[in-house]
DNA sequence: GGCGAAAGTGACGGGGGCGTCAAGTTTGGC
DNA sequence: GCCAAACTTGACGCCCCCGTCACTTTCGCC
């Protein structure tokens, strides 16, 4: 009984471990430096400078600066459709689909202020490195989101890649308003953005 | 009457023809590489190449790459928010204020292109470049302009601040779906933000 | 506890952009 | 037509960042 005999589940060996560590820390410290002073004025060594490591290190774990950016994209951004998409999905009305999908976002907004942060300061870099999935990819999904509403006949007809536009367009920027407010104000925001699409597409469905 | 002896009102000398010249020929090489590059990947080289210039002449213009950029987007933002400013104030109903507004708004997108390009490949470097004002700096006009509307009782009472940047944010993503059809299709985004946003407002009014 | 492999270190060469400036060219006044 | 001032030119020195690599340190295993 000398040790847990289980086969160790996570610990594992210490090469392990800082392996992990310094990998999760130039990720953090890339996500600062990026949502500090933009992707492109960023430099490796800005980056590694705060992690303590030598800048050779840097690129034992990453060939370049724009594999870094990628991989906190993808990291956080999977995390944040997810949810959105797992509140539309379980949605059985309009108005639970759009306040269900606003809500979550804006929730993951509040809850994870530097991915936020990151988005908002780099959201044109983004959009031209991941050239066809605008902000955070997201916006295709919820455009095959909405097709499938109103095939169901969920949502009435209408330009749904204009609706998709604006409610991601809306999305971004009443997110911004919405963190700068304290404490952040997700019910509000979530309230407003859906009664407001809710609005819209009632009389967008009366033409 | 050799000739015309009025005071040359704009040819002027030749030295001014071929100095406004060279301004204006940096400016519209610098919209270009911008839009296509960014401004961060820009260098001062990429803009002069493009007018045949030599690279020290463009120091006798602008102190830097930072000031073209600047008086870019001064120059067109400057005429972008007139004309949107003119549609809200001789607006004689919400119908009219919001209506109007957008499809002045597109309807600029649609004409002047490189500047939308300019706007859409930087909008981030934008965004912190002129911290406050955001996305064209119209974002004030537009509360100024709501709140008027609130107080004069044609607006009824809801989040205003939430309610420019949503018309902002929407205003610019359905802009970019709306230049990406052929031919580019103003009426059609200014009728259906309009429809979005009276319809979203009368619910929240409700509210 | 000692050895080989894996990982970390930071100085280095290379490349590229910046802003300057001495020399050359054009312009406008006389 | 001539000259001084205004403007243009592009090579130059400077700085900064990149990615590499020979060397050192740490770890895992016997």
């Amino acid at each position: 009984m000398s040790e847990p005999a289980v086969a160790a589940p996570l610990p594992a060996g210490r090469r392990e471990q800082t392996k992990a560590a310094n990998r999760a820390a130039i990720l953090r410290a890339a996500g600062e430096v990026f949502a500090d002073i933009g992707y492109d004025a960023a430099g490796v060594r800005d980056i590694v400078r705060r992690t303590g490591l030598a800048s050779g290190t840097f690129y034992n774990y990453f060939p370049d600066k724009e594999s870094v950016f990628r991989a906190l994209l993808e990291e956080s951004a999977i995390e944040a459709r997810a949810r959105v998409r797992a509140a539309r999905r379980s949605a059985g009305s309009l108005e639970q689909f759009v306040h269900g999908a606003y809500l979550a976002y804006f929730r993951f907004l509040a809850e994870d202020r530097p991915t936020f942060e990151l988005i908002r300061r780099n959201a044109s870099t983004i959009r031209t490195m991941f050239d066809e999935p605008q902000l955070g990819a997201g916006m295709e999904e919820l455009r095959d989101d909405l097709h499938a509403a109103a095939d169901g006949g969920t949502l009435p007809e209408l330009d749904i890649e204009y609706l998709a536009a604006a409610m991601v367009g809306a999305a971004f920027e009443i997110g911004v308003r919405m963190v700068e407010r304290h404490p952040p104000d997700v019910e509000g925001a979530g309230a407003f953005a859906s009664a407001l699409f809710l609005g819209g597409i009632e009389r967008l469905g009366a033409a």
